[in-house]
DNA sequence: TCTGTCGAGATTGTATACACTTGAGCACGA
DNA sequence: TCGTGCTCAAGTGTATACAATCTCGACAGA
């Protein structure tokens, strides 16, 4: 907040639509509101949010681009779907990202930065039974050594994967055990850092990304039957 | 009028015009045309492409998801300008996934696409007093290893990178010793892919980036005065 | 001369109108 | 009954019209 020092009050934050739009679908489709494969009509989408199509085109073209949606020419937009080879192709990415972040992370990181780390860990043990929250905490605690490495196109990228991950309906953490496991990974990527231990960083947060895609692909082989 | 049944030419590819837009803006940015921190106006956009502002619009929008532009409300999109800070980031980003993507190669690679890096690596032989030619040629190469690491998210991410880098002007090549010194570089990183040797070839790319980073920021430094 | 306020023009943001493509349903005939 | 072709509604792609906001310069007052 600017302070009062102008009386000009802006009560209309200026937020243009397509921005509104865009975060609405986004967060419509990971609530799973639409599912993958799922077409979105434009005026559909216009009449739900109150204006008009044009701000929602740009919207989802922007969301198309991010690799969340799909155009087909003269079809519209269907939600992406993501088949096997490309789960095991994001997981792959992810691995060799979480691996690089938390080896920068390991040299750059500053002593606040660590505390937030060590902070949300412990935070995570209370939510052991709640999938859900967990997954939160867990995001916050995987984007603090994201920032942590100190690279915004690294963070950028991340942030990608994760958006086309949420494709994937549920969390891993609804697998017996999995919580346990995550927590100790965790714990070992964040001793590695504190350390500093830059190879023992990287490697750590490979074997936690390639443990969830291991829980991950049986989810989804328990789904195809 | 439906016409003749069989030989369906479509004589309009039905090409939206708005993915005409974003190629030729891209394009115009890549020769620079449009140099960073200028100031692009829709109508002048529209007028000069002879469509209406509306595909504009949405091709400016996908084009700033990409990096390429930077949006600011009521003001209209500018040309992505980057400091050293963001140049030495990129460079990082493409030192890790040029390194992975080599690495990958060095696994996954067949004998037909291992013929192409050979040919296009001999190829560039003939172009080392031509940097620009050279230049494209060494993209193709590039472009060939990452299509060999078989990940087209890697792939896609590496193509961002390439397009934010565009945005320096010239090529590190122009600078005496340059092309050879590449040369000499993309050498041992198809050696290793060769080999079948996943590590060296990591190791190999991650150099060859790091060198071109170091010509490149003696460059900017130069620039800067 | 300097400072701050206030338009006018330019440019972006949004809505609406229109053109083009697609695909499903229906009528018709074999 | 099944195929075949046609019509037309639904929906996307594009253009145009209008509203909101910013920029920049002129001008009044100190």
């Amino acid at each position: 907040m600017t302070a009062k020092i102008h009386p000009i009050k802006r009560d209309a934050p200026a937020a243009p639509r397509a921005e509104l739009v865009e975060e609405q679908v986004r967060a419509a489709i990971h609530k799973g509101l639409y599912k993958p494969g799922e077409r979105i009509r434009e005026s559909q989408v216009a009449e739900w949010l109150g204006v008009s199509r044009t701000p929602v085109r740009e919207a989802l073209r922007r969301l198309e681009s991010e690799g969340l949606l799909s155009f087909k020419s003269w079809r519209g937009v269907v939600v992406a779907e993501l088949d096997r080879q490309q789960v095991i192709e994001l997981y792959a990415m992810r691995a060799i990202l979480e691996g690089a972040a938390a080896g920068l992370a390991a040299r750059h990181i500053g002593e606040a930065e660590l505390h937030v780390l060590e902070r949300l860990l412990s935070r995570a043990d209370g939510f052991l039974a709640q999938p859900d929250r967990l997954a939160e905490v867990n995001r916050t605690f995987h984007q603090a050594i994201h920032s942590a490495a100190h690279n915004r196109y690294l963070m950028e990228t991340l942030n990608g994967l994760r958006n086309s991950l949420a494709l994937l309906q549920g969390t891993t953490f609804s697998i017996a055990g999995r919580a346990e496991s995550a927590q100790d990974e965790h714990r070992a990527i964040l001793a590695a850092i504190k350390a500093r231990d830059s190879d023992a960083a990287e490697l750590a947060a490979r074997r936690h990304i390639q443990a969830a895609e291991r829980t991950r692909l049986a989810m989804l082989f328990a789904m195809d039957g």
